[in-house]
This record gives C-alpha cells, structure tokens and sequence, in this order.
DNA sequence: TTGAAAGCGCTAACAA
DNA sequence: TTGTTAGCGCTTTCAA
C-alpha cells in the first residue's frame, strides 16, 4: 500500500499548482475549464480524497455535529437522532454519537472528547440537568441544543414537548372516566421530563380537588425494572389504585408486564396510559392509551436550531420549542367492566 | 470569546517549550516533576483542551471508528452499536455512526466521508452486498468489519450468526408440533440474512421430505408493512398455512398486528416463530416464540476484530465468526387446540 | 486565471 | 531533562 495521494500528488499529475487543485475541488470558480478537467483527470487517477482533517485543521470547523444521548437503547433517541441525521446530512454535515448510560462523568467525558475534535456544535440529552460541563462547550463558543431535558445553569437553546400538559390531559382523561385512585410511576425528579410529567399529574388532580395519596406515588429510574416493580408495589397495597400512569416508555413495558405477571387485569381491574408510545400497545389487549410525541420531528427542529447558531455567529437569544404531545386514546383507559 | 488557547500559549504560560507540553499531555515521561506540575497548572489556568484535528494531522490516526447501519430505528442496530461503544471507549477509541436507510447510494456516499475524516476503521452492516464500494475502503488500507451481512467481493473479517442454522432450529420444531403447511416471510434474498434465513427453512423441509410449496413462500423487504402485507397474503390463500416463521423482527411485528386484525388466531388456528427477539413477544398472548441473537456481543467481537486490526498492521487471516442463535420456545409455537 | 507561500496546532526526531 | 524545528495536507491571501 503505498501511502495515500495528497493534494500535492494530484497538483503535480495535473501540472498545475496545489492552489489550483483546492479550487477545484471547493469549486469556488476562477479555474479556465480545460485546467478544471485535468485537474478532475489527475484527481480520478490517482483515486485522490481529500483529508477533512487538513481541511478542518485550516479551516477551523468540522462541519461535524456532535450527539449525545442518555440510552441509545431506548427507542426514543434512534428516532430522534434519524430526525437529527436527516436533516444534517442535507446541510453537509456529520454526527457523532454517543450514549452516557446516564452517567454523568462518561457525560463530562464525552464533552471533553467532542470539544478536542473541534465538533460545530453539539445536541444533547443530558444526563446531569445541573451539570457545569456545558459551561466548557460555552466557553469554547460552541453552540449547543438540549433535546428533552432542559440545561439549568446555562442558557441553551431547548427543545422540549410540553410533559405537563401530556400528562395532565391523560390523568384528566382518566379522571373523566370516573378514576378516583389513580397512581403514578415517576421518573427521576432531577430531570425535566421526570418532575413535569409528575406535574402535569398533580395539577389534573389539583382541578378536580383530589388530593395526593403518596402511597400512589411511585418513584421509578425510566427503566423498564422499575416500572415492573412500581407495578409490584401497586399491586401490594390493600387499596388498589384503579388506574396507573406511566411516566415513560421502558416504565410502561415494565409495568404492563407486571401486570400481567400479577393477573392484574388491565382494562378490567386496571386501567392504564403511559407516557410516549411504544410498539406493545397495540399488541396488547387492551390496546394501551398513550400521550405519544413527534420523535422525528423533535430531532429535525433541534437540528435547525444548531445550524442557524453555526451559521450566524451572531447574537440569537434563546430558544426555547414546546412541541405538543398527543393523547392517543386506545382502550386501556377506558372502564369496561371495572368496578370503582 | 478570545481564540482558543494552543499548546503555544501553554508553553509560554509555563515558561517552557511545546515539546514539554507535548510530552506532558501525552503522559510520555522525561520530565521533571515541577516543570510537569507548571504545565499542568498552566492548563488549567488556561482551560487548555488538546486539539484532536492537529494531533490526527500529525499522527495519521483518529482514533474514531465508523459504523454504519442501514437502519437504525431497527432495534437490532442500537444494541450492536452498544456493545461496539462500550469496547471501543474502553480502547480509547470513538465512533461515528451513520444510517443508510438501506440505501447503496447513501452508504457510498458514507464511506467516501469516512475516508475523507480518516477513521482508523468501519464495521458496517452493508445495504449492498456486492457493493464496489469497500474497494475504497482496501485501497486506503482502512481496516473493514462487516455484521451481519457479508461482504461479496472482498476479503473482509465478518460476525454473523447461524441463520441457516436459527431457522432450521425454528422450522424443525414447527414440523416437530406436526405442522405440515409452513409459511415463510422472507427477507430479501440478496441480503445474507434474507437468504439464509430462506435456506434453513428449505434445509429443515427437506429433511422431513416436505416439498416447498410457493404459495407459502411470501417476499417481504425486512420492513414492518411488508410483514403485514405476507400475512394478509397468507390468510387470502384458499388453504392456508397452519404455521409462519417470519425473517425479521420488523416483519413479525407486521405480521402479527396483521393476524390480529384478521382474527387470525394466534396459537389456535395458525402457530407462529420469528427471526429476531421483539419487544411484543411476552406481551402478545400466545407469547411468541422466536430465533434470538446475543446482540451486544456480536457488537463487542465486532469491535475486537477491528481493533486488532487497526494494532497490528500486519497480514491477518480473514476471519468469519459464526454465532448460535437460540431458539427461544415460549408459547405461539406450540399446537394448543390447532387442527392440522 | 494561476502560483508562491504562510500558516493552522500538533508530534517526534534530533540536538543540546 | 529540555528545546528547536521540520513537517502533516490543506486553504487562503497576495502577487503575478
């Protein structure tokens, strides 16, 4: 394998200067034509690519995105980030991705990594709302987009779905269906997605002048284990809630899991919603009701927010998008022959 | 925001050379203890971060892997992505991840990128197995792992699982309940997936002198509406099948919601195996039995072949590793009150 | 329309 | 133990 052809190589076949090659290939015009062919002759032959790593090196820019994600095993983010990738390939640029597992050291990590590799910008889940590593991105003029939990100390632009109003249509739903007991997995409360949608839950039973029942309040991770457990915990009480909301996907496949394991009948001693669809609910009878979001969509405005901070290092005040959820209504909410 | 800080600043702030710096921050040894401590200090002062670009130019390595999937959304690819992740930060190695969509065009286009960034490797899942396109990827000498589908013209290291021997298993078993009119949906058969899958199907009839009947014998694309599609198929046919065996996750997925809707009765009138572990196999009832894969590890054994690669420069066998797949009986399969 | 040449920030060979 | 210096391959002035 001899060592690969660079600019110089191509300049030399083609019989012109290097400066020429590089305006070929950028295309930025001035070259006469018969120049422009030998140079795309000498190019071909040589089977010359060029090194984005001179270029950003010069150039000081990647044209490379970086994505980070809490869990890429959560069907969530692949959707987000096909929003994301979509949307950048067509404007040229590129992504990487990587996943903390929650961990907000690997995180930090992943910051450090990403600002070394001189990435445009960055578009994140976070897994530490409260973090001071976002400070670094800052300081370096990196811009960067949150996707589905906010960045507390900094201002960010932030793309959001609007998890109160989700989660308080689908209690108040429940609520309308004549549910006087109804109990709630919870995500994390240090994320936004976690405290909102317990918000959201507090305030439809606020508008009804329910109160708070504690023993209905379950705190879970938005793993699937935790919502199998919620449901476990549920189940032991002497007092049966006779509805359940789900804070989130995994939770909801964990808890229909249990339920079934329990015999706990859905639809007829249970009912259920959870928060953001998944592939089971309509698999399962009866079919679960679910606020559901615009992944792809959701993925494709954090995208446009990061171009145009890239693209106009101007002063752009913060951003902030609240995409509404849908409640999608299917059967697991309604009553059939449930005894309240 | 001031330019960021180079190793020159550094170096001048500790009142050293970049050499000295240089060595420091790549932890090489053969400095004196203070003059290590100043250049850290002036590190930190400076809120120094190496540049990756310049070290890649000089280096004539990135420490970045690609990875390219032809669908991420398909569970399947975010857990191999995982395990490829997870050994790869251990390595202190990177990655990049692109989806083709199953586009040949698309996964050219990737490829050239990758050249043009200077990955130091690629496992890909290619959407064209007889693609010229890996050629590139020889002729720079970028080490290539391909999973799950192989690589036609080219001597690549591969990580596959025993299709054949997966769906063997699963047809074998089917006959073994007595079923006598077997479907398949197939996946495309110029994938190796699609087309070994189909070859242990016809493998186990031919065992058990079943002759293949093409009625039975549905293309789908591996996509969920191409599953459903089969199974509507299927049902239409004036004698139909009493058991299906389905490609793919997607496709049983598909299919599955197909039977439902067609009252087509699960575990009563027709049984049912798919290729691919899915979420919905514990929910539906009967649960599903299904042909799982140990996908983390194949992306952990896909990372370690490429790594060792990318180490030893030298002249490597090609490697084939061949994975089990296991069979998962659950309940979907079995006779229960079928009339054969 | 073209070319010469100055770096971009770093590593590593060599010298001291 | 430390410093000097020559590139890595490219883009981009500036001059011709």
């Amino acid at each position: 394998m001899e060592s690969k052809p660079t600019i110089e190589d191509v300049a030399k076949l083609a019989d012109v200067s290097i400066a020429t090659v590089s305006r070929v290939i950028n295309n930025q015009g001035g070259v006469k034509r018969t120049t422009e062919e030998k140079v795309f002759k000498a190019i071909y032959d040589l089977g010359y690519i060029r090194s984005a790593v001179a270029r950003s090196m010069k150039r000081k820019e990647t044209n490379t995105i970086g994505i980070i994600v809490p869990d890429i095993k959560n069907p969530f983010f692949p959707h987000v980030v096909a929003g994301i990738e979509q949307k950048a390939r067509e404007k040229g640029y590129y992504t990487i991705l990587s996943s903390t597992n929650e961990s907000p050291k690997v995180e930090e990590e992943i910051v450090q990594i990403f600002i070394e590799r001189g990435v445009d910008g960055v578009i994140l889940t976070t897994a530490n709302e409260n973090g001071e590593h976002i400070k670094l991105l800052q300081e370096q003029g990196i811009p960067v987009v949150a996707v589905d939990r906010a960045i507390k100390r900094f201002e960010i632009d932030t793309v959001l779905v609007d998890n109160i109003n989700g989660s308080y249509q689908a209690v108040q739903h429940l609520i309308m269906q004549g549910h006087q007991k109804i109990a709630i997995i919870c995500g994390p409360q240090d994320t936004t997605p976690g405290l909102e949608r317990f918000l959201g839950y507090k305030k439809a039973l606020a508008e009804f002048n329910f109160s708070i029942d504690h023993r209905y309040v379950i705190q879970g991770d938005f793993m699937e284990t935790s919502g199998y457990r919620a449901a476990q915990e549920l189940f032991s009480l002497e007092d049966r809630p006779t509805a359940i909301f789900s804070s989130n996907n995994l939770m909801t496949i964990g808890c229909v899991k249990a339920l079934m394991d329990l015999d706990w009948k859905l639809g007829e001693e249970v009912s259920f919603i959870g928060f953001d669809d998944v592939d089971i609910a309509t698999f399962v009878r009866p079919k679960l009701s679910v606020v559901s979001r615009p992944m792809t969509a959701i993925g494709e405005i954090a995208f446009q927010l990061l171009h145009e901070r890239i693209e106009f290092k101007g002063d752009l005040p913060k951003r902030q998008y609240l995409l509404s959820p849908e409640l999608k209504i299917r059967e697991s909410s309604f009553l059939n022959k449930i005894s309240l």
